[in-house]
DNA sequence: CATTGATATGCTCTCAGTGAGCATAATTAT
DNA sequence: ATAATTATGCTCACTGAGAGCATATCAATG
């Protein structure tokens, strides 16, 4: 049985998904290049074109001589990049996709890349890495329902999602792709579906052909093996652009895991707290959490929850000039750890949708 | 930044935690490697002695030539080393730690591990491997509370974290470990801790010096790098042989993840249908879910739950031969991933422990 | 055939958590 | 002062879950 791999035909990267939440606004550190070192300046918004220098995570080799474990690797890289020295780090998952990185092809080694989530405050980012602050929403527009619906998602997704399910060859098919868009999307648009499903949402569209990525992915893989055109190319002409701002290699791929992975989190561990400061307002926790989650919440309800769970308790202080009347300052209960197994701040939507 | 490896240091290897539930007693697949030892009678605890042939889980190199992704590869491994085909696959998390394998120690690359979590029915092993099913709780013997406390809590557990936390160095430090025990195993021995927090304990077993793996890593840790034995040893003396049954490598924490994340899965997607034959009757459904948490539930409200989720249907027969009223045949409704986001079957014990 | 034992199933009562909304308090802006 | 704005307290209704009682339906046994 499992035969010695005669030579490794694998690398091991890490990638950090490093999320912050300011104003309201969850934000990931991303870095712009065009090859494998150079980077670009500047941001612009939804509309990346092919051949642009797509938004980068900061990655990194894994290197079993310097580092004792993947983790410990990984909060070097974080720290060599960004600054970032002390945080919040858990392990999301391991990707190892065919056609992931284009030097692949070139026969080098495939490269399996672990992806780490990373929660922290929003700071000035001082490594070594031309890091920005991007705002998670603009590479994910679908996910975020605090405005209400997405214009996306009567926009461009329903319809191209409608398209993706028509053009099943056989009806087992075409009953297999409705029932994962019903399982992603939902049924109705009524609301929010499973707020914490971000990942088969965007498998989905990638699917579907609705991400730049997709396309990008599809002309890659028929360049190298030397065919044609994918046929989709002319089906998904009016959504060429893509939905969201595309990443390089699966790096979006990532986000949409990591995001689902907070949101679900909170339910049951009290993660947010590592994105606020140490004294905050009720308020400001749950813009956060509405923030994450992209709904918005009852405010006696969700600040009764907090209080009934113990998870905070007061400073003493009251926040200073605000416009209405003074917010009290809480702190993180950190005994709540001990004395509770399961503690979060709850979830919208997860009852039946009835 | 990202410099590059010149030479890759690390292969990439898949694990996999084969799952099944027959007869209310979960199982989990293993080969013996170096000798043929007789399985060892049931929930003994503490027998195995240091020099034993470890049980191993499958596991084979992850070849990018042979296979797309990294899933694909896994289900190859199963298919050819138990003859299983179609089961139920989902990534658990990656490991790369130091002296994770012995033969990293002599200038191999580091094997870093991706353990997948397949579910399927406990059939006969065909495949090439000499694979066999063992008991879970076995390897695990402080997760089942089926019968009330286990007696290991008591006569090894306990008293050895005791030990562990008197042992920190510093008043901080012992601070540190008593809220870890606190919260991995729970303040009381009343009832089962968080059930979903099986990664935890045996993490804390691990570090306290109370799994024989532990003693073996620090042991052969020692010998690599020509040091003394490691200084605890002395202090673990009585607990030497170990608490539950060892096995290769990382097997049993990579084991203990695949529990944990079972028992959390089964509150919100429903996995344990996966463990069940097509017809089923509720309280074989309950039999498998008390398998899986370890604990047992209260039947009627089991029922009441079930049927109000409406995650089954009845077939319209019922069981034949058994000892009282016959027991209604019932299968699981497809239609509820479509119809709600989130369903399982409910953890125990998830509410505040008052 | 009646009885016993075992299992399945139905029902009630209670309580905690939560969704929704009304009401009041304390501040700043005009 | 008055309006606007934000924080905070409280009620009511509904749901799901924990616990237990009661009944139904079978096999085995005398």
């Amino acid at each position: 049985m499992a035969r010695k791999a005669e030579k490794p035909a694998s690398a091991v990267s890490l990638t950090a998904v490093v999320v912050a939440v300011t104003d309201e606004v969850p934000r990931v550190l991303v870095a712009r290049r065009m090859r494998h070192d150079l980077a670009t300046p500047a941001q612009q918004g939804a509309t990346a074109m092919p051949g642009d220098s797509p938004d980068t995570l900061p990655y990194g080799p894994f290197d079993p001589a310097r580092h004792r474990t993947l983790e410990l690797g990984l909060r070097d890289w974080v720290a060599e990049q960004t600054g970032l020295e002390l945080p919040y780090v858990e392990q999301l998952y391991t990707f190892g996709n065919q056609y992931r990185d284009p030097r692949e092809l070139m026969g080098e080694p495939r490269l399996v890349s672990v992806a780490y989530l990373v929660l922290t405050h929003e700071t000035p980012v001082s490594g070594s890495g031309e890091a920005h602050w991007h705002e998670i929403y603009n590479f994910l527009p679908w996910e975020d329902w605090r405005a209400g619906r997405p214009a996306v998602i009567d926009a461009l997704i329903r319809p191209g999602l409608a398209r993706w399910v028509d053009a099943a060859r056989s009806p087992a098919a075409k009953a297999r792709r409705r029932e994962r868009v019903a399982i992603s999307f939902g049924v109705d648009s009524a609301g929010p579906a499973d707020v914490v499903r971000t990942l088969d949402r965007y498998e989905l569209l990638y699917e579907a052909g609705l991400v730049l990525e997709a396309l990008r992915d599809r002309r890659q893989m028929a360049r190298a093996t030397g065919g044609k055109e994918p046929r989709q190319s002319r089906k998904t002409v009016e959504t060429a652009a893509g939905i969201g701002a595309p990443m390089a290699l699966d790096n979006r791929r990532i986000l949409a895991a990591a995001l689902g992975r907070m949101r679900g989190k909170l339910a049951y561990r009290p993660v947010v707290f590592e994105l606020l400061p140490p004294d905050f307002t009720l308020l400001q926790l749950q813009r956060v959490v509405e923030a994450l989650t992209g709904t918005r919440l009852h405010k006696q309800n969700f600040r009764r929850t907090i209080r009934n769970a113990e998870l905070v308790e007061p400073v003493g202080r009251f926040e200073t000039a605000a416009r209405g009347r003074p917010a009290e300052l809480f702190r993180f209960r950190r005994d709540v750890l001990t004395e509770r197994p399961a503690v979060g701040v709850g979830l919208p939507a997860m009852r039946a949708a009835e």
